[in-house]
DNA sequence: GGCATAGTTTTCGTATACGATTTCGTACCT
DNA sequence: AGGTACGAAATCGTATACGAAAACTATGCC
């Protein structure tokens, strides 16, 4: 199938200068989980393994401490950035907003055929929940939002939109994944949400689902987190 | 009075690493509009002007880019980032959405003595009015909502608004600033939002309104091109 | 006169080198 | 034993240097 794989901000896939290619080298890492939070980036170290020296390797790295991927601490290094609660609540709920907005920017541009491929995935997410697979389950949640966010007129938004995922896959396999029930009932708002775009609700209603969408995951970790 | 000045991202002031100098001096002189859209960065004239070696200059450079105040071409350098119409459309349109939200998060953390502090920032700008006054007035525009934000309860946010804000600033004096008209309909909206924030308006009727608050603007702009 | 082309200049990209700062370990003193 | 001071190691920050790519210029050809 498709692949509707993001990649934030940079549109130069694998060539490029090194600092490009340092900066994807480690980004890929740190979304895929190979560094997890607060894992040392050392530059020397780094740039060893990539076969370049040290001043691409430090560019790349600020670049991704300006995405919020990594922290710099001056004369000290880089590690990996941790996503605390705080820090979970922030991105998450300015996360809400975002996907609302590029959500309603973009239902009027979508058409039967991205519904159809939409549900399509949405159905494989529905059987990643038979049986157990929360890292597929993600990937396709992603998915799901790509195919809505195709025809997204704001790159801008878009972009926005890239950032905070990246942000979040930082913490795979974390303590704030996967509340219980809530995949479930994920799938169920997609579906909810496809059938509000499907008959051309407006603009607002369209807005305030995805935005409580994305909000309602966030209620979800918060109230459990408080009740144990 | 109080200085609401907002500096973006950055804590560290004056002092720090030569390549937060850079950053710094750079960004400043492009905010400010020394360096006008277009103009060439040419690293080791920057690097020079600062007593600096080029690598801290670039990477500055490069951080500024990733800001959205600079373009950055390989291999062939760096021009203060112009702002065509499509670029003002999709920065407008992505702060009406960030400012709505930051409006109605801080709402209920505005207390009596930051309407009155926003009032008389209000005020001024009704002066401005009178004797023509463009900078300041941009300026105090500025101001009447940092008071707002004062209290946002989210980090994120500001600061995706103050990186609109910075994007803006480059057009400084252009041909999309000051709309005939619009200065004295933003006073209006100004005290129009005061009054819902006071009252305790719902948390979506503040939002609309500042959203519409900055969309209008935009509006005003493109009504403003195509008639013409 | 206009266009293509080769040579020159400018400017960027990165490697290397070294000084500065922090961190960590060890010895010493109380 | 605990804490402090000193020294060594690790790591960062930046200067310098050089190779590579692009932009510019001048020359020759049509």
């Amino acid at each position: 199938m498709t692949d509707f794989s993001w990649s934030s901000g940079d549109v130069t896939v694998a060539t490029g200068s090194k600092s490009e290619q340092a900066y994807a080298a480690v980004k890929a890492k740190i979304v895929d989980g190979a560094y997890s939070p607060g894992y040392r980036l050392v530059l020397a170290k780094i740039a060893e393994d990539l076969g370049f020296s040290v001043v691409p390797v430090r560019e790349a790295i600020r670049r991704l401490e300006a995405e919020g991927l990594v922290t710099f601490e001056r004369n000290v290094g880089a590690t990996v950035a941790g996503i605390d609660p705080t820090e979970y609540l922030y991105t998450m709920q300015t996360l809400s907003i975002i996907e609302g907005a590029a959500t309603a920017l973009s239902a009027p541009l979508i058409g039967p055929v991205d519904i159809t491929r939409a549900r399509a995935v949405n159905a494989e997410m529905r059987d990643c929940l038979e049986h157990f697979d929360p890292v597929r389950f993600t990937r396709l949640n992603q998915d799901f939002h790509s195919v809505l966010f195709e025809h997204c007129p704001n790159p801008h938004i878009l972009d926005l939109v890239h950032r905070g995922w990246n942000r979040l896959a930082s913490l795979r396999s974390s303590t704030f994944r996967f509340v219980p029930g809530r995949a479930r009932d994920s799938v169920e708002e997609h579906e909810n949400l496809l059938q509000l775009i499907e008959t051309g609700a407006d603009a607002d209603t369209i807005e305030k689902a995805a935005r409580r969408h994305r909000a309602a995951t966030l209620d979800a970790y918060l109230t459990q987190t408080t009740h144990q």
